[in-house]
DNA sequence: AATGAATGAGAGTTCATTCAT
DNA sequence: TATGAATGAACTCTCATTCAT
């Protein structure tokens, strides 16, 4: 049988970049047939409906997320603050990845109203985001702070992102990354 | 002539809310004549094309805020610490209003890729924004420092904001509120 | 306002006739329009969708058919074997309005395969064709074999369009009026 | 060269079946693969077009009923009425495989208005039926009388197969061929 | 022969906008 | 100004058919 034009992933990668510069109800089918080398037709064949093809974008950036960001907060051949900054440098280079923005903010503000089925994804995405921050702010204070911490920074990092948006400037997100980690100590000092 | 069912500022005001939830893309004509008490027809007879009628919105939103919000900043009969708090909760109800959301924020995200006539109005409503946190910043500090502060703190705000409706909690501001206040010396303590 | 360029009367004999020749699957929205001289996206003014027409297309097929066609067999000015005579010449002429067919026995063929929504339409307007032949078959004998020839008599009626609808004779129907007055004696006679 | 998945005969059967259920309209290329066990390409393999199909799926079908159904009435061995009263109960089970429906009304009502190529089979097939009851009802009566009784009679069946399927009841068959029997003097008596 | 992938044409429907009273 | 009706363009999705392995 004829080889696909384009792999699974690929598909899914370029649909994310493309609702996330123009939104949901701005990214049109064809849009999307385009951003992957097929017809519209063409495109149905990999998914039902554009609904469904949104609920797994949301669902492998998801995944994508928690391998090239979140890990990073777990990954103990680093201190904690050389993993918040890393995690800064990838954020920064992963939200501005075809266009300057979230997709799952984008989703959130364009699509989701009202909708359960697309505000869950959102949350939990952000819940793990959040989780992981502060897994890094836990060390040397209490949990309900760290945990008040990490829930601010993640909502930090959402309005650098839109900001570096609308002015096409990501040191908003740089900023951020800056002041979340003057807080975390230096685990090499301490050890 | 028949007397208009519904003033100018009050078709604003429905207007605006019903960008702010449901976005530009999702916001239909009938939508807004519904909105406004209007058939589609006769909403035309207010406004010539939804594009135009947004870029008033924009505006309208813009003039309100200023107002509304960023006013407080020059109020002095207030010391600058009260007028952050203001400031603060002010934000937080007018952010609040029909639903959770920023309409410059949905605007940006929504509608204004790539169209310079919408990012315009939108970063001027961001700039008045920072200006005024910069007027309660600059006592006591460098001009660039307050600048970095200010333009941060509209960011925290514009992430707050987003979370907030994504969560449907607005504690989120408020805490960006708390934490924008540390920095600011309460004059009464000076004066 | 602007004045329709059709009656909902109009409309829904044209629809009626349109969905008659073509059957349910075979008639197009466009085909509909341009049948009542409208744009597709005109059409839709009226109707919301294809299957809300075609609900109402039925009703009110049926409705015609019951003032039509049905109430002839209680017609006291006339002798039940006058009604029946009358009643077989006046179906020859609606169903062979615009092209040979019966709306519902085309419906029920092309578009009802195991929906009630149109099935339960449909044996309505069959079971009141039923009981006006009912009416006219009942004096002289029980009420059990008259219903049994009256439900006869409706199937028979239905072949003879299909047939007549094949062959483009619409003979057929004629043939089933004769032979159904046969068993009616003649009231004048009676009284 | 794989041997092929499914018999000839087979899937004439399986597509003339999908085909009285749904309607040449309502039947997908995908529907008549399913039925037959093949995806939509394999089915090419079989079948150039959906037309060709359909032209096939009627000779076949006409051709099984002349075996199955019109060939009773020729049966020497057996009396007319003995015949007409197994063509009866043949008719019903027929007309019942799969779904309730006779192909040749289902295809005259949703495809082939003002198709020559397919309402000059169906037509043969009725002809064919017609020929068959008419040499039932020869005996005892002039030719005309006969052939119009058959003719009445075709239509009549068609008709109750209409009913059955609209009311799910196919004693609408068993009525009409009791009816039809009445006329056919019991060759036992005869001989 | 079998099949997953691809596709042009077209179907039903929505939408911003205009018309005519 | 208000409004029911009308409409071209565009959108999501379907379908019969073809391609390439």
């Amino acid at each position: 049988m004829r080889p696909p034009k384009i792999s699974r992933d690929e598909l899914l990668q370029r649909s994310a970049n493309t609702f996330k510069r123009l939104g949901y109800h701005g990214t049109t089918m064809d849009a999307l047939a385009a951003a992957c080398g097929l017809t519209k037709a063409s495109f149905y064949h990999h998914y039902a409906s554009k609904d469904s093809l949104l609920l797994d974008v949301l669902a492998w950036s998801h995944e994508r997320s928690k391998q090239a960001l979140f890990a990073i907060a777990y990954d103990e051949k680093l201190t904690p603050r050389e993993r918040f900054l890393k995690m800064g440098r990838r954020a920064e280079k992963l939200f501005r990845d075809d266009s300057i923005g979230c997709l799952m903010g984008v989703v959130a503000i364009d699509a989701a109203y009202g909708k359960v089925e697309l505000m869950e994804p959102i949350r939990r995405f952000l819940d793990d985001w959040r989780d992981a921050l502060f897994n890094l702010y836990r060390h040397g204070r209490g949990e309900a702070e760290a945990l008040g911490m990490a829930r601010q920074l993640v909502s930090d990092f959402e309005g650098a992102i839109l900001l570096s948006r609308i002015y096409g400037d990501t040191s908003y997100i740089d900023a951020v990354t800056k002041r979340g980690a003057l807080p975390i100590e230096d685990s090499s000092q301490v050890a």
